[in-house]
DNA sequence: GATGAATGAGAGTTCATTCAT
DNA sequence: CATGAATGAACTCTCATTCAT
């Protein structure tokens, strides 16, 4: 009975988050309501405050929810055996779709990181979202697939800035994707690659390589 | 006479979109009241309406405001003779520096294309700025030093993404400024390079492309 | 406790419409704050949109309370088994004492029919107050103790817009009654009143003002 | 030229009362703002204010302009030779006509009456107006024609209280006039017509009634 | 006298949040 | 835990009125 006691407050939790992302993309966060989210989720305006404390932390666990589900994705996209350029590839489109898919969600994230009187804030839900992207690239340099002398974060900037960039032009043009997006951003990242084998690595560097690439390769294999 | 008077109008207007400006910068737009802004402005609440019909329309020349001079710097950044990955260096250099140095415009921005109802409407003053990297873009394809298989709306997204993201990764770092994103993003668009002169154009080909480089020619020297 | 919380709601809107009424006839409608009202009936401010929808519809629900609370009074002064004559004589005289001690209801009443654009609407709760005048006539037909040849419509007329029309002039010279208006207006309507029994009527129209008073007698009755 | 002048001045004050008016029918006072009037006037906002000191006044300017019009008319329906019967009619046919076509602004009037926290006050053009419903009355009673037994007013209230109160009931069925209110109205009055000769009036007050009658028909004839 | 930009008090209204039930 | 009526601070916006030109 415990059991089914909080099967039907994670329930509830989640009606309220899902009602609240419904209208926050449909008509915008201060376009929506507390009374309206109450009214869809079919609970009583008072119990959402149960649940978050105000119309902000709503905010930003719908946005956290939004980039934990696209979190699982993106790490399955990645989990392969596949080489890198593969991985990259469906990395990239997956990352593409979604952003298309659900665009009203990216901007709805800028509004929830914006907070009065603070700067911008980094939700944790994004920054493991990017994450994925960064341990990618990590572990193509860890690999030698990537070449070194590019941190991983300018890599992933690149990657990631483009594919969100290019999500915005097709919504704009309100095309619902574009493949060539991503070969073109594959190709781009050939510049990256080692062409030959990673020649006159001294061994002491050489040994750290692949000791982060153990490092990374059971991060992610704990996915 | 008449001149004094237009002149006080526009200084008014400009006292107004400065105050709004600095205003939604510090405190973000919601946490800003229309009162406020016309204190800092020096002018009564009501005159704020008789130049803007509402906040959002302030928000709006806010924002147009902000990238208009943006878009006039960009356009300096590219308008010299100097060779084109001299002119891209420049641009991204102002283009990151502005993003850094002014951040939060960015991020209001996004609440700016946010209303109602409406799906994400593209301001056009932002259209016009990320025309400029169109149009170098365009130019260095016309002129044979950017390869043409890649449309050059997706250099573009690279080039534009790429530096926003860094933006971003800067600003969450506290870092005011890195050169090296610079250094990266123009080495990754060799890749776009032609390494030798155009060969094998056939004439037809050449001759449309020789009249598009005096069409951006023309169209950048007007600026 | 269903009972207990429903008559809770129906004291406050009683108490909101009365705090409105005192203060729309003590200051006008104008001169009247929402703030006030709601401190009036010991409300908050936004308690009144609760019940009410904004400005308008209060003015609209204390005007038809008013009307509502009048036509209660005239109904009974005409219930009696009296002959007509006595009923109009008690009808006129509570409609007069009416309006004079709330003649200020009765100039918010036509303020309420004003609304922006519309042409001025008859309120549903006059109708139903002046249908009152209408049924008193209609049955003083139907019975033949008034002559059929005058409509009862402008019986009514020449009956509520005298005292209406009096009751300003009373109200204008500060004189809280005046008895002779009504002898005046009763002595008058023996213009309507057949001296004679009512002669050579034919049995038809006489079946049909016999049906009619039947149907009459059976709406007052069910008062 | 100085005449020229004051020409200029009033026409531009009848401009801005012609346009008050209209805007005042058409969307009622709260409806109507000030720079509305002044541009349907084809002055400046400021200029209204040198005319007039407040809306409040400039709407009684509007209302005293529309009853000063009224009693011309009505005046003019009054001052012939014919017999009271007869005058009686058109003062009756005039003012309903005129109160049916203008019932927005018999409406506004009883808005302009109502000022903060005065009481209701009486307009002056209205008390000249309604003046001569008991000059008539007046009229009547001294040469005989009516009785003297009932006050004039309260005649004056039956005919003026009628008729007002028709207008309402043909303005609401949207009928444009009904001769047979006049009529019976008319033949109510006969109530208060002597049927015979004044007799036995002892010569004192044969004589007060004389020099009454000559008073009212000197003050008729100065119209 | 005429203008119309500027004023600013104050209005109605909203809605996130609270709390007695 | 759940409710939803009540709250009231704070908002945007209006518009009659003023006054420098």
């Amino acid at each position: 009975m415990g059991d089914t006691q909080r099967q039907r407050l994670e329930a509830r939790e989640e009606a309220i988050l899902a009602a609240a992302a419904s209208l926050f993309s449909e008509s915008g966060v201060d376009g929506t309501r507390m009374a309206e989210i109450a009214r869809k989720a079919a609970v009583a305006e008072g119990t959402v405050y149960l649940y978050y404390k105000n119309k902000h932390e709503l905010l930003e666990a719908v946005v956290d929810r939004f980039w934990r589900e696209l979190t699982k994705g993106a790490k399955a996209a990645v989990t392969s055996n596949a080489p890198l350029s593969q991985q990259l590839t469906e990395l990239a489109s997956y990352h593409l779709h979604s952003l298309i898919d659900d665009f009203k969600m990216v901007e709805i994230t800028s509004r929830a990181r914006q907070r009065h009187g603070e700067p911008g804030r980094q939700l944790p839900q994004i920054r493991e979202y990017v994450r994925v992207f960064d341990l990618i690239m990590q572990r193509g340099i860890a690999s030698g697939e990537l070449e070194a002398s590019t941190p991983a974060w300018q890599m992933r900037d690149v990657f990631y800035g483009t594919l969100e960039h290019s999500a915005r032009t097709l919504v704009l043009r309100k095309q619902p994707f574009d493949s060539s997006v991503i070969d073109n951003l594959l190709s781009l990242f050939d510049g990256y690659r080692l062409k030959h084998a990673p020649a006159k690595q001294d061994s002491g560097s050489k040994q750290a390589a692949l000791e982060l690439l153990q490092q990374l390769e059971s991060e992610i294999s704990r996915w």
